[in-house]
RNA sequence: AAAUACUCUUUUG
């Protein structure tokens, strides 16, 4: 994407807000967090004025590149550049937040949203629960979960999914499986990503055969088991010392061509 | 009169 950047001004041709933009999100797609930034300060001196799309992605590659305060120092320079931050901006806040580990800065951003007069969105509320399984608060995260219906938001399987994984963090099997149960009883299928979260929760619980009773279930409700699901059920008979079931659940992955790593 | 391009969320070791 650079060199494409670059032999644009050799072909005469001016690079406008989208073609940085497109930039920045790829140099955050390729880990590559302070080349999003300079790009960002790049524009500026060629006439290109960032828009809230250009410090989104910049910011965003900061956080995926977990770099937690940089991120936040973008999002809070967008005001004074007259920028005023919307939906995705705090959405990006949030995840940068839970990827620096810090979940009591995420619900703050929540609020601060909402005291500003953004509606926080599904994302938004995904991306706090997932801060909150980061920081090892279960509690908060399936509180967020409940919540949710009360402001006209319904959770989807990403919802559930980051609430189990919460529950799995915080050494909560009886809530990942409970959580399980909920959301195909209120429509919203589980899937490969559900099971394989409420599987390392029975993993970190010591709960090896429920563990391997997930894994069984997934193939009887159709669910195509990865090499996750594997490597937690197996995770699990080695913490319950059943050596025998560990290494048949190997043989398992073979036979059904899951590549062991 | 009209087409196309940019940003946010989940699982193991």
């Amino acid at each position: 994407a650079l060199i494409l950047l670059r032999e644009m001004a050799t072909r005469g041709l001016n690079p406008d807000v989208i073609t940085y933009n497109t930039a920045i999100s790829a140099c955050g797609a390729g880990e590559q967090w302070e080349l999003a930034v300079s790009l960002l300060r790049k524009m500026s001196t060629k006439g290109v004025r960032p828009d809230i799309v250009s410090y989104n992605s910049a910011a965003d590659a900061c956080a995926v590149a977990g770099r937690y305060r940089e991120a936040m120092s973008l999002l809070r320079e967008m005001p004074r550049r007259g920028i005023t931050p919307d939906v995705v901006t705090y959405n990006s806040a949030i995840a940068a937040s839970a990827s620096g580990g810090k979940w009591k800065i995420a619900v703050g951003l929540l609020r601060e949203m909402a005291s500003t007069g953004l509606a926080p969105c599904l994302i938004s509320f995904n991306s706090v629960i997932d801060a909150c399984a980061k920081g090892g608060q279960s509690r908060v995260a399936v509180n967020l979960l409940k919540r949710m219906p009360t402001v006209g938001i319904i959770p989807d399987v990403i919802s559930y999914n980051s609430a189990i994984d919460a529950c799995a963090k915080g050494d909560q099997w009886k809530g990942a499986i409970g959580l399980l149960r909920e959301m195909q009883a209120v429509g919203v299928p589980a899937d490969v990503v559900s099971y394989n979260s409420a599987i390392d929760a029975c993993s970190k619980c010591d709960q090896w055969e429920t563990a391997v009773g997930l894994l069984d279930e997934m193939r009887a409700v159709g669910l195509k088991r990865d090499v996750i699901s594997y490597n937690s059920a197996i995770a699990a008979c080695a913490k319950g010392r059943r050596w025998n079931e560990a290494v048949n659940l190997l043989g398992e992955m073979r036979a059904l061509e899951v590549t062991p790593d």
